[in-house]
DNA sequence: AGCACGCCGACT
DNA sequence: GTCGGCGTGCTC
């Protein structure tokens, strides 16, 4: 990699490299490489730059070259913080290739990829070299100033230098010192961190050599509970001797001081001492072997097995409780047993236990966890391990697509549909389900995308041979699929035959489900109580003041919330504006459900899951345990409700009101409503094969409601492609969506306008559709509105892509504008 | 993104 | 009279 460009180095040749910087910039930025780091200097190092008067980063070489840049003067590179390059040169491709198709800066991708503990900026230390004879007659003030200061002290970092040099001759300064020789950057920069120890404690070995030990306990007869304790770590440390005993064992265990452990240290009795402990909780009980799969997974996987070796990836569509997991534990094996790592990715790692406990159980150590709850010293420990090759399966969320894997042979997208694979609100915008399959085509990676419910893009994909498609079509152990019925609910209100918002049908299929001792979940997918409190006398809502939306009451928490920005306010007993005491409410949340359902069954456990339930700590785990145990009796829930609970007691599935799935405006608002019906559904008779669902509706000939009781996979799919096909939607196109943001609203509206007509000069008319106002209007006080690009796939797309790059720059050219946010969404 | 510079309003 | 609001320009 080194030198490939470069001549002997005979001639007096000039190097630069192109670094990328964690700033959300354009491009990436030349430097200088100083004589004495062009032989160490490689692609995917970190370095140490000034920028801008007074900055330094650390940034990434991205490529070296000798063409001096004619437009300015390039800096030199500080220092090179790497021995060996910290990024692998797959990472650098995935993230050129990720910055050219979302058009999202590089610098911003480096950003969300590393740790911050590994992009130092104003932490960085100096120190003076050792043995060095300084001629202070050559030095300016400031130059003199920080020698001093070093003198002093043996350390000293940017922030703390302000103090006494003008900000902007910092960098100069410590260039010119370092140019002298005198002084250098500490390299210590990238061990910020300390790996944690655990203290441990030992009984002294010449205690338990010959006959010592009676004597031992004869000189603890007047000390009863030091001897106890003494018994209390011998036994322990006897039970196993490949156990070491924690020192906070003693403490959780017996009722002991720190006083009585002292004094058998002090007794030279005890010893304690301290062991590096992986931050990272890992597995320490015994690994077992897989169970053999059966014989439809057998297939299953031969058909995956002929897909790698075509160099494909593979769609595995496996229906609820079919065994996903089990096929791909032994995929995971079988690339393993290749001497290959795995990343097993998940939508968010919180909700599924099961998953972890069983690969747990299978690698122990060589299991690795990554996710957004980490804190950056346990990135950072997870990082080196994995450059280290110590970890062989990585379970982790979207953002361990980022680390530095040596040798990856499979990459697994668990519930690949998921959308918390492409959040809206993180930059940069990426759809980690795509992003995942181009890091393996860098890698040579195998991919296996998975779900009960495919997206309707991978589906569509898989249709036309650019994905195998695999489908496990029965449950494991050939239980039966959940039989799905739908209630006529405005028939039944004919009839009179409800209350609240349930049919007596309803009530009477979870009664008789109650007695059986089964459990029931309900899905309800709007948070709060109420959704708008109205006044019936003038009409006057109850709004956000900083968006665009209607306020929810929560009635649990007794206040009124914006679920956009926060805001809380409480809920008004007369109408701010006409006095009128006629307060109404509307809109079903869940939390009306639940106190409908309380009082429906007054004898049962109800319990309720949506985010406002879950937020005390520990709540997803007692709900969790009491599933388990059964004593919870109805699982009332949100969306959330259809993630990771696999329970073998719960039989019935209702959805009381199924239409609120599907208004929402939204041209996948069908296919999530399918996927979050077959997905809570999914939860009811795993064991058993006697699980049933109950759609409520108001429209019981709607095609999604139709075809989910008809259990047609293949027809529900067409029935969404051929809606995409006509109203021109993806798969059938590129969707790209920008967005403007700003806090006046007339500057919105005519920046939007002026891309807009911008857009149009380059585009076919039909491409461009809008600028209008975003749905919500306001978030934040920052006015929306949004430009919705229909782009032709296939060849003329990169073309295009271009134009709309152009049309950004003669955006750009507005100095006008350059306060407002543009964000570009790429495959919305 | 972050920072400096420069130009206008409401205040010690 | 000054502090500080944010619009504008620049960073290898």
């Amino acid at each position: 990699m080194k030198t490939d460009n470069r001549q002997p180095t005979t001639d007096n040749q000039i190097y630069f490299a192109q670094i990328i910087l964690p700033l959300n910039l354009k491009g990436t930025f030349t430097y200088k490489i100083p004589d004495n780091l062009v032989e160490e200097i490689e692609l995917g190092m970190r370095v140490l730059v000034p920028f801008g008067g007074k900055k330094i980063y650390t940034g990434i070489v991205s490529e070296l070259h000798d063409r001096e840049p004619e437009t300015f003067a390039a800096k030199e590179i500080i220092n090179i913080l790497d021995e060996k390059p910290i990024l692998p040169k797959e990472q650098l491709e995935f993230w050129q290739w990720l910055s050219n198709y979302y058009l999202s800066n590089i610098g911003e991708i480096y950003r969300f990829a590393f740790p911050s503990s590994l992009k130092l900026e104003s932490e960085t230390y100096l120190k003076l070299k050792p043995n060095v004879e300084i001629n202070f007659e050559n030095l300016d003030v400031n130059e003199m100033y920080l020698i001093q200061a070093l003198e002093v002290r043996q350390m000293i970092n940017l922030a703390e230098i302000e103090a006494f040099i003008p900000k902007k001759l910092i960098v100069k300064t410590i260039n010119s010192l370092i140019d002298l020789r005198y002084i250098e950057v500490d390299e210590k920069i990238s061990e910020t961190y300390k790996a944690k120890e655990v203290a441990y404690l030992k009984v002294n070995k010449d205690v338990l050599r010959d006959n010592f030990l009676p004597e031992v306990l004869k000189s603890l007869n007047n000390a009863p509970k030091q001897k106890d304790l003494f018994l209390l770590i011998l036994s322990k440390q006897q039970e196993n001797e490949d156990i070491p005993v924690k020192k906070s064992f003693v403490f959780e265990e017996g009722n002991f001081s720190h006083s009585q452990l002292k004094a058998l240290i002090d007794k030279g009795i005890i010893e304690e001492y301290l062991l590096q402990k992986d931050r990272l909780k890992s597995y320490e009980g015994k690994t077992e072997d897989l169970e053999a799969l059966t014989e439809l997974q057998k297939i299953a996987k031969s058909e995956i097995d002929q897909a790698f070796e075509n160099d494909k990836n593979v769609l595995l569509h496996g229906v609820t409780a079919s065994g996903k997991t089990h096929l791909y534990l032994d995929k995971i094996e079988d690339c393993i047993n290749d001497g290959k790592n795995v990343l097993f990715l998940l939508p968010e790692i919180s909700l599924t236990k099961q998953i972890i406990q069983r690969l747990e159980k299978k690698y122990g150590k060589s299991l690795g966890f990554y996710h957004t709850k980490l804190t950056d010293f346990e990135r950072v420990e997870v990082w080196r391990k994995i450059r280290n090759n110590e970890i062989k399966v990585l379970i982790g969320t979207r953002n361990a697509l980022f680390l530095p894997f040596q040798n990856l042979g499979l990459i697994i997208v668990d519930e690949e549909h998921d959308f918390a694979y492409r959040p809206r609100e993180v930059s940069p915008y990426f759809n980690a389900k795509d992003a995942a399959q181009i890091l393996a085509k860098f890698y040579s990676a195998n991919v296996i995308l998975g779900s009960a419910t495919p997206s309707v893009e991978s589906y569509y994909a898989a249709k036309k041979d650019k994905l195998s498609y695999v489908f496990l079509s029965k449950r494991f152990g050939n239980v039966d699929l959940p039989t799905v019925e739908l209630i006529n609910f405005e028939e039944e209100q004919k009839l009179q035959f409800t209350k609240g918002h349930f049919s007596f049908k309803l009530i009477e299929e979870i009664k008789g489900n109650l007695e059986q001792k089964k459990q029931n979940i309900i899905l309800h997918n709007r948070r709060g109580y109420a959704n708008v409190v109205e006044c019936e006398t003038c009409g006057y809502v109850h709004y956000c003041s900083n968006c665009d939306v209607v306020m929810t009451y929560h009635k649990y928490s007794r206040e009124m919330k914006c679920h956009y920005c926060g805001q809380k306010a409480t809920k008004p007993t007369v109408c701010p504006k006409c006095n009128s005491e006629n307060i109404n409410e509307r809109g079903v949340g869940i939390e009306q459900i639940e106190e409908e359902l309380q009082k429906i069954f007054p004898e049962n456990e109800v319990d309720r899951m949506d985010v406002d339930s879950m937020r005390k700590k520990f709540a997803y785990e007692q709900l969790y345990e009491k599933i388990e145990t059964g004593e919870a009796e109805i699982i009332l829930g949100t969306q959330m409700i259809s993630k990771g609970l696999d329970f073998d007691n719960i039989e019935l599935v209702a959805i009381p009101k199924a239409d609120a799935l599907l208004h929402v405006q939204d041209f996948r608002a069908e296919e999530r409503a399918y996927q979050l019906i077959t997905q809570v559904s999914g939860r009811a008779g795993r064991v058993s094969g006697k699980g049933k669902i109950l759609i409520q509706t108001y429209n019981p000939q709607h095609p999604v409601f139709k075809l989910i009781q008809e259990n047609s996979t293949t027809e529900i799919y067409n029935h969404f492609l051929e809606e995409r096909k006509k109203f021109l939607y993806p798969p059938f196109v590129k969707l790209l969506m920008i967005e403007l943001k700003h806090r006046r609203e007339d500057k919105t509206d005519r920046a939007s306008q002026f891309l807009g007509s911008v857009l149009r000069k380059y585009l076919p008319a039909e491409c461009v559709l809008g600028p209008e106002k975003s749905p919500i209007a306001r978030i934040k006080n920052l006015y929306q509105y949004q430009i919705l690009l229909k782009l032709p796939k296939g060849k003329n797309y990169e073309n295009f892509k271009s134009l709309v790059l152009k049309s950004f720059e003669e955006f750009d050219e507005i100095t006008g504008y350059h306060s407002i946010k543009k964000s570009v969404f790429v495959d919305f």
